[in-house]
RNA sequence: GGGGGCGUAGCUCAAUUGGUUAGAGUCCCAGACUGUCGAUCUGGUUGUUGCGGGUUCGAGUCCCGUCGCUCCCGCCA
């Protein structure tokens, strides 16, 4: 139907006659000549039509809207002097149109196509009328981006010797971890499938089949409420080898990244990428996924202040707890109105309150606590806060984890305040020694990352006295403050995942209903594993530069996890619900 | 489950302390115009103020409920 697309004319097509197709992005009509801009997923074209070349064609031209689907006939043209367009790749030439054939109409679109106008369209508008939303410019780079994307993993992990192996999506709840998606079963009444969070067992069964290498971009799903970089069905890039240690998954990982990010053309990643341990970015960042695109570490002031006459921090130092700080350079002056949200920020996140000292540009210290700190504590907060005229520092006094995560928080408002966070710099980094186990609000055990996870070999004998300490081979991938991906090194004896799920507590005979394929499996020569999942979404969400994951998914649910252009979830017929054995206990059936 | 924001013309928004006939830009429609590219000029149409109740002489505005979109906390091994 065509003999280029809107992207392809240049210079070099002067001369030739072109038939193109598209959509009418713009009408310009003026009385005499008609001018059209033809748009497809490639570009922009201008067409032409002049009522001496064609007198049908240019009445045709005439009626023409904006979203009609056109074919235009006519000869590449350079543009007049002075006429060319800088902001169109094709905007050296244009088509002069002898003729023109409308293959279909539109009706006026609900909203304006044009990027600059449609960013501000309301999202239930965008997701009801998707296909639409996608015809923009915007939407189609980011489907691109992700195309690109995928390719890359592909060709990088095919290269490296790994194995694409499909998965079931048809299969087994597991207990803990989020809410499963359930599909009835036809064939076994009362009985239901779960689709998978995660391919996790499978993949580890691949390991015992002797797959060495595997990865799948690998749909998942789970019920839990959705958030700006969470949607209820969402791609991993899931991997899984044998015979590795983390060191061995950082590398294959820094090489993929690396390839991806240079694939998107956002420049070169430092490889290797750097690595923190769990407890360094804890205390250092406040984060188990810190940003690192800027400073403001927390600093550890507890020995400052161990003798302090200031009984607030020395308080929390003898039940103990720790005293940190955060020095905002440069924020001393910031307004009271914001120290008072961070305050409210501070005590949502457990601390008493917020203590500061605002660095005047005279050198003087304002704060409420000041006064109560001796000269020596003065100076040696001076020196390793780095204190300078113009800055802020606020305190933290409380037990380590809580002050670790509430100045987590106050550092990220800190930096935003500050404008010292690069918007265009990725700061990758590997987070390391997870701990295995955390306690729950019960006071039960429960994995930090799964139960299939491998402690560091030393903790092992931690596991019946002190659990809560035993550090774990796992780690987690982190961008820009976002969790990427994460994974371990699986235990890959049965003997000692036996001893893993006695921990947890998990009762004997559900064990063998959940697991016991999983025990099975590694009593028949399993070899050591390990793997990591990336969540595709959100990385490709940070090369398109998307606030949110929505933006990166051609169909994605609203928080409701609804689709509104499909109009799902909906109700079923009758006989629908009788083949799969369910009664609704609404009274409908 | 909890907290915040939003909902007014097809779209994006405005509307003083609760006040009389709810406006603007854009889109759309009609007309004019032979070099525009955010075309321009002239004229015109467009409203269940999300929905349901309540208070009031009077509600877009206040109150209660409800629906939808969204951000966050919980949740997401």
């Amino acid at each position: 139907m065509r003999t280029h697309t809107c992207g392809a004319l240049r210079s070099a097509q002067i001369g030739e006659r072109v038939v193109l197709c598209g959509w009418v992005d713009t009408v310009r009509d003026h009385g005499g000549v008609i001018f059209i801009d033809l748009r497809d997923r490639y570009g922009l074209t201008q067409v032409i039509f002049d009522p001496n070349d064609s007198r049908e064609a240019w009445d045709l031209a005439q009626t023409t809207r904006g979203e009609y689907v056109i074919q235009v006939e006519g000869v590449v043209e350079a543009r007049p002097e002075s006429m060319a367009n800088p902001k169109l790749a094709t905007g050296e030439i244009e088509v002069r149109g002898d003729q023109i054939r409308i293959l279909n109409k539109s009706r006026t679109p609900p909203f304006p196509l044009t990027d600059a106008e449609a960013d501000k369209v309301s999202d239930d508008l965008r997701l009801t009328y998707r296909y639409l939303d996608l015809r923009r410019g915007a939407m189609q780079r980011n489907l691109t981006v992700r195309h690109r994307m995928t390719q890359t993993v592909r060709q990088y992990l095919d290269d490296a010797g790994f194995t694409e192996v499909e998965t079931p999506i048809l299969t087994k709840s597991t207990p803990e971890g989020a809410r499963d998606y359930l599909v009835p079963s036809r064939v076994m009444p009362g009985a239901f499938y779960a689709l998978p969070q995660a391919p996790q067992q499978y993949k580890q069964l691949l390991m015992m089949a002797g797959v060495d290498r595997y990865f799948q971009m690998a749909r998942c799903f789970r019920d839990e409420d959705l958030r700006a970089d969470r949607q209820p069905e969402f791609t991993q890039i899931d991997m899984e080898l044998s015979f590795v240690t983390p060191a061995d998954i950082y590398e294959v990982v820094d090489g993929l990244v690396a390839a991806v990010v240079a694939a998107c053309g956002k420049g070169t990643v430092q490889l290797p990428i750097p690595r923190l341990t769990y407890d360094d970015a804890m205390n250092r960042f406040g984060s188990d996924k810190p940003d690192l695109r800027f400073g403001m570490e927390l600093v550890e002031l507890s020995d400052i202040f161990s003798d302090s006459g200031f009984k607030v921090f020395r308080q929390v130092l003898d039940q103990g707890g720790v005293v940190k700080a955060v020095n905002a350079k440069g924020l001393g002056g910031i307004p009271i109105r914001i120290m008072d949200e961070w305050t409210a920020v501070a005590k949502e996140w457990g601390l008493g309150g917020l203590a500061y000292i605002r660095a005047q540009e005279d050198g003087e210290w304002k704060s409420p606590i000041v006064k109560f700190f001796s000269d020596e504590e003065r100076q040696q907060l001076r020196e390793r806060l780095d204190i300078a005229p113009g800055d802020l520092v606020f305190f933290a006094a409380d037990q380590r984890p809580v002050a670790n995560e509430a100045l987590g928080h106050l550092r990220l408002l800190a930096g935003r305040q500050a404008g010292v966070i690069p918007a265009d710099a990725l700061a990758f980094t590997w987070v390391t020694d997870f701990p295995l186990f955390m306690v729950t609000d019960e006071g039960r055990l429960t994995s930090m990352h799964h139960p299939f996870t491998a402690m560091h070999p030393e903790d092992l004998d931690l596991l019946e006295t002190n659990p809560a300490a035993m550090r774990a081979q796992a780690y987690d991938i982190v961008l820009n403050g976002v969790e990427l991906g994460g994974g371990s090194i699986r235990i890959h004896d049965p003997a000692i995942q036996a001893r893993v799920f006695d921990a947890l507590q998990l009762p004997k005979d559900e064990v063998e209903d959940r697991f016991g394929h999983l025990l099975n499996a590694l009593s028949y020569g399993a070899p050591p594993h390990g793997g990591i999942a990336l969540g595709f979404d959100r990385f490709v969400m940070m090369m398109a530069g998307e606030q949110s994951i929505r933006d990166v998914i051609a169909f994605p649910k609203t928080q409701k996890a609804m689709d509104l252009m499909m109009n799902a979830p909906a109700t079923v017929d009758a006989r629908q619900l009788r083949d799969v054995h369910i009664k609704l206990d609404d009274g409908r059936e």
